[in-house]
This record gives C-alpha cells, sequence and structure tokens, in this order.
DNA sequence: TTGTCATTTGGCAATATAACCAATAATAAA
DNA sequence: TTTATTATTGGTTATATTGCCAAATGACAA
C-alpha cells in the first residue's frame, strides 16, 4: 500500500472512530437539523461540560464538523455533507435486518 | 429518546465501531472486490490468526459481512452492500479534504 | 481411528478511551 | 475593573480494545 493510500485509510478510520460513539452519533444527528451551541448538548445530554466538549472536538478533528464562536457560545455545524446519505444508507441496512429478524420469528 | 431508537443508535454506534479499526476496514475493501477466506487475510496481513479471526467475528456481529464454510476453509462475503457506498462518499470527502489543504499551501 | 490443517476461543499485558473534577481562557455584563 | 457565563484543557480512574500465545474445535485425509 503505498502511503498516500495509507493515510487515506488511517483518516477514514479515524472518521468512524468519530461515529463510533453513541454519544457523538446523537450530536451528529442533532446538527443534521440545525447548528447547536455546545451549552445545548450538555442541556440535552447530561453530560458534564468538558465531557461534550471533548466529543466535538474529537468530531471536529475528524473534520465532520466546524465550529464558529459568536458572542458567549461556540457553535457547531455539519461539515462533511456525505454524513447525511451515511446514517440514512445505516438507517435503511438495520431496518432491512429487523425486518428480517422479525420475519424469522414468524 | 424511545426505546426503540435507542437500540437503533447503538447498532450504528456498533457498525462504526466494527468500522473504526485501519486492518478492518482494509479487510472491508478486500471483500468489496470479492470474498476472501481467513487464511487469504492471514498471508497479505502478517497478523496471527487468532487477530485476523477476531477482527473477522468483529465485523460479523456487526452485520457486515456473513461467512461460510467450504471444505476446510471459511470465507468471508460483504453482506451490507451499503458499504460500497459509504466507504466511496468517504473517500471523495477525504479527496475534497485533501485538495482544500492542498489549495491553502499555495 | 489418528493426524493434520484452518479457524475459533480464552487469557493476558499493553494501550487507548470515556467520564468526571479542577483549573484555565475568553468573552460579556455589571 | 470585577464578576459571571461559556467553553476548553489537564489530570485521574475505570473500562474497553488490540495483539499475541496457547489451547480447543471441526472437518477432511490417511
Amino acid at each position: 500500500m503505498k502511503p498516500f493510500e495509507k493515510k487515506q485509510q488511517d483518516d477514514m478510520s479515524a472518521v468512524f472512530k468519530a461515529l463510533a460513539h453513541p454519544t457523538r452519533l446523537w450530536m451528529v444527528r442533532e446538527l443534521m437539523q440545525s447548528e447547536r451551541c455546545v451549552c445545548e448538548f450538555v442541556e440535552a445530554s447530561h453530560l458534564d461540560f468538558s465531557t461534550v466538549s471533548k466529543h466535538l472536538s474529537l468530531l471536529k478533528q475528524a473534520h465532520l464538523i466546524e465550529d464558529d464562536k459568536r458572542g458567549k457560545n461556540v457553535y457547531y455545524r455539519l461539515r462533511a455533507v456525505c454524513l447525511v446519505s451515511i446514517v440514512g444508507c445505516l438507517d435503511d441496512h438495520l431496518k432491512t435486518l429487523q425486518a428480517e429478524r422479525a420475519e424469522d420469528r414468524s
């Protein structure tokens, strides 16, 4: 594998790693609706401010979201548009699996 | 969040977790080409048989691949067709980012 | 049956991740 | 300026993940 491909591979692993936590996946889904500030995530999740901030910064490092400070607040929004189709794709896949399991039981 | 949504969320996290390791991502890419038996992965990766087997079983648990034993060998193949578009999508996204960085440097 | 090959499973040590608290930074309001 | 608010960073502990080795399984061959 060429170094370029290797890097691409590692970058993509980082993307999946970023999405591999229920909290971060929930955050991405929220951002698919509209931008949110850190405090909104804190309020809705009942997690510590520091925990939320670290989750967001991980998503940012993976180039999936971006932030911008306005007034006292930091607002995050989706950067990788392809997330919408990826999550949609997997929702369908999981629904199909569930239907198959229901089928097997009947 | 309803219990059903919660489960869907956790299932999807499991999918991303399964994809979040360079070795497993490589395996998925290989399986996008054609089915492979465990020993082919072992040979190509220089990892221990047990390590390879565990990676594959993790992908299987996430319902992304399926296996079938023929003779002495166990063959794995892609189960989640949507992986092709997901990986393609992210390849494009990462290429775009790289192009942007090249742009910034010039 | 006995042996051999391909794979899986259990166990262990090294490393990575997640959550909290405390401390710090940056901005806005008083 | 001082204080309050919002967010990030550093540190610690608990938990999860990864990779290897050794042992167990399962199917075919002799």
